[in-house]
DNA sequence: CGATGCCTTGAGAGGAGTCAAGCACGGTGG
DNA sequence: CCACCGTGCTTGACTCCTCTCAAGGCATCG
């Protein structure tokens, strides 16, 4: 990580996204509003810049609140908190359509981090607040929004309080497939853009146990690596019953 | 568990709450209204109505969707997600104030049990979705309400990848402890109306690992139990630490 | 080609889980 | 009033899954 800074100043200046433009920007910034009608989003078209981050940039700071909120339009970042000791945990991966910053004047903000070269959309965080008011639409999309996140959340910490090294991978891998197949990106050799450090720290893992399990998968012939930062699920069905323990480890054993 | 169904139509008439005795109502019912000005509150008070549940009640079950949404308003309620062989996370313990239901129209509905004999402010959910899109301060207010949640999930990620077991039940303590500070209840005994099991299920650990830790604790001087279901801190700054990790648990060693 | 960073693999240790008694409390019924 | 359960909690002995420590492989990059 070269934790180039990004914010609140990057070196590069944001690119404006003007009105008109909108549908310049990539579609999938505005999923967020999607139809929530032309007003809506010009309205959210005239406060909005458009931001290219490199790979590796502190996207926000752990205690900091940020005076800006993010909409990830390309590319994929990780979210993630540290007790002071260093231990990490990675609390999600932000895909296209993600935002980042939303609730987070809370207690101890959190760390973002871009993982591949990234492509946001930023607000001001007081000019997306008085928006929200003035379009109630908005309001009532983030609130579902932040519904769906709990949900996650939920899914997330049976997962870390619950299951064993190898249900933790599959449920892992079977999530970023699943998410990027809702949103009609390609992952039949699903890309893995995050390190192993990464993704033991959001299974609650170490690198070790990653590499080993994802071995044991090869070895089991349910999945396939193409290099380090692809895998092909061999059986998706096969990784669903796997992930929530349903047939459990001893057809595996075998 | 008697799991005495509550839902949809409990065994009890549910006591109408009517508009102008709102403040009749347990005042902590309104709290997630609180200033929002005495329209909102005559509104949210018409379509209201109370319950009283018994301890060990089923107050809403997983993969169902409940037609209504609750606040709790006194006693304590567990809410919690289970894997197909019965392993169960308990995500969290609701205490006055707190709402249940909100956006479980998601992904695998989560199971709700009282553990006390509690008091809900019921609303049909379509009451109250239809009461957000006219009263927009309190779409505002659900927002920033799940938002707090999303920031209490995240803490609760850190602890469940992350912490020892000893400092897993140092948090949980002092989380209640805050808790119930911040609402002005009793905590210097801290009451513990969940069992071992409750405890371990929310903590990732199983009841053995529970009983061993509390016992550690007592024998280190940092708590005194009062029977089974009360704890007292002795030492809540040097429990803060223990719960990071900060002064790991050297001291504690000795 | 050495250096660096990331990943893999092995050997051993340890924290929490499992299995199994035993204890304490409250309710029930003779 | 007390013997008898049932349930939940504690404690001990042992096991095992994951972590820790350490070495080695394999790219990429100056």
């Amino acid at each position: 990580m070269n934790n180039s800074r990004l914010l609140p100043s990057s070196g590069q200046p944001p690119t404006s996204c003007a009105r008109v433009d909108c549908d310049a920007c990539d579609v999938r910034a505005l999923t967020f509003c999607g139809d929530l009608g032309h007003d809506a989003m010009s309205a959210v078209a005239s406060i909005v810049s458009r931001i290219e981050v490199p790979a590796h940039a502190l996207l926000a700071e752990e205690g900091e609140q940020s005076p800006y909120v993010y909409n990830v339009t390309a590319g994929t970042a990780k979210l993630y908190k540290s007790l002071p000791d260093g231990r990490t945990q990675v609390l999600g991966f932000l895909l296209p359509g993600d935002f980042l910053g939303l609730g987070d004047d809370r207690l101890g903000g959190l760390a973002a981090e871009s993982l591949t070269r990234v492509s946001v959309c930023r607000f001001r965080r007081r000019d997306f607040e008085n928006l929200q008011e003035r379009i109630p639409v908005l309001g009532r999309r983030l609130l579902s929004l932040a519904q769906d996140e709990i949900a996650r959340s939920r899914e997330q910490m049976l997962l870390l309080g619950r299951k064993s090294a190898r249900e933790r991978l599959a449920s892992f891998l079977l999530g970023l497939y699943d998410r990027l197949e809702a949103r009609g990106e390609a992952n039949d050799p699903l890309p893995l853009p995050m390190t192993r450090t990464d993704i033991g720290d959001y299974l609650g893992l170490t690198i070790e146990t990653v590499s080993r399990t994802l071995a044991a998968f090869k070895r089991d012939g349910i999945i396939s690596l193409d290099g380090v930062h692809a895998v092909r699920l061999l059986d998706p069905e096969r990784m669903r019953s796997l992930a929530t323990g349903d047939e459990a480890d001893r057809m595996a054993a075998c």
